[in-house]
DNA sequence: CCGGAAGTCAACCTTTCGGTTGATGCCCGG
DNA sequence: CCGGGCATCAACCGAAAGGTTGACTTCCGG
């Protein structure tokens, strides 16, 4: 019997997971968090086998911090990412922060159910999407932007001027210039409205 | 007894759905559709009383539109959108295309039940988050973006130059530019990417 | 019927951005 | 130990975007 515990703040999403899981047999559904720092509490208290975790919680610790703390603790469950979101950033977090597999909520619920055993048995699951943009980054590394450059484009795709983001990172004018003609080569775009569209299709910035 | 059509792409959300709307005695869920055109089919057939419309489908026909056409036959069903996005375009276009009510997914089932209930006597049902848009929107009419603005701020977002802009559109440069010194004095900018930013920041733009 | 908002366009000017070249220093890995 | 990616900066030039003024049309509502 694998321990289920749900963790989504949509009341809906975790009426549809525990009525999904609990078509399978070999399932238990053993409690439900609406909020990172409950499932947390529960990770401890009910020591489930799998924790289906949703990476954007309303307010307060977000989903991939949850991941962390409870990943953290050796002996703990594992944390099954279910989210409806596939950015790059999103994918990369989770997967830093110990997620076992990564889910979208689109899978339908034979996927979902094979997921879960795969996870509980320690192997990883990816969502074919997710699965194909990892491979894709593997790819193409070259293509990756590197830490800077993304906080460049962050504060591009807010609208600040190049004037503005020199001050905001202490930098010069032409150093933000040069981060700029990086990254429009590694996106292939040639100006920064193009670029924020690019990044932001790539999940390569937080929406 | 109340007959509801479930139309969603996401399997879970569906379970989800009909797991917390069949707790309520006066409910009956009569089908389900994973897509736009299988909501407008079934629409037809199963004559519910209330169709439950997500916006975002993957492929296909939108909910937008599959609420229009739902909602142009007389004496056809309710449309109470359930959607996660609550952008002023998202919101004005079901709306414009006949829905009866606008919920977002992250509603209590208890809330749920009692839009339900609105939406099947004809009376409109909006989640708070909603109506404070629309009030805020009627309250600074002026601030609007006119469709024509709002079609070159699409652009401009796609990361599109003046001068393709113009060709896209069928226009001068001048006028795009025209439109442009426009929107910046709506949003209170004075750059393209600082438009988008805040265009997405108010719900302006499809994200 | 008139005023105003929306949409279209032109001419002009200033500022910013994009692109290039070149240079320096750092740190990592082969 | 040395090449290469990363990060930093300077100077320059042409192109694009931003800003202003002004003008014309259409359409709608008071």
């Amino acid at each position: 019997m694998i321990r289920l515990l749900i963790a989504d703040d949509h009341p809906i999403v975790r009426s549809g997971l525990r009525a999904v899981l609990a078509a399978e047999p070999d399932f238990e559904v053993v409690g439900e968090a609406a909020s990172g720092e409950r499932a947390v509490e529960l990770a401890v208290t009910l020591a489930p086998d799998v924790v289906l975790m949703d990476l954007r919680f309303g307010p307060g610790m977000a989903g991939a911090q949850a991941t962390r703390e409870i990943t953290a603790r050796a002996g703990g469950p594992r944390v099954l990412v279910l989210t409806t979101y596939d950015s790059d950033a999103d994918i990369l977090a989770a997967i830093e922060a110990g997620a076992t597999g990564y889910l979208l909520k689109d899978a339908d619920p034979a996927d979902l159910a094979a997921a879960v055993r795969d996870a509980a048995a320690g192997r990883s699951a990816l969502a074919p999407a997710v699965a194909q943009r990892l491979l894709g980054r593997l790819r193409s590394p070259g293509s990756a932007l590197s830490r800077r450059e993304t906080e460049v484009l962050d504060l591009v795709a807010a609208g600040l001027s190049n004037q503005q983001i020199s001050k905001r990172l202490f930098l010069s004018q032409a150093t933000v210039k040069s981060h700029l003609v990086h990254i429009y080569a590694k996106l292939g775009v040639d100006n920064r409205t193009a670029a924020v569209a690019a990044a932001r299709e790539r999940g390569l910035i937080r929406p």
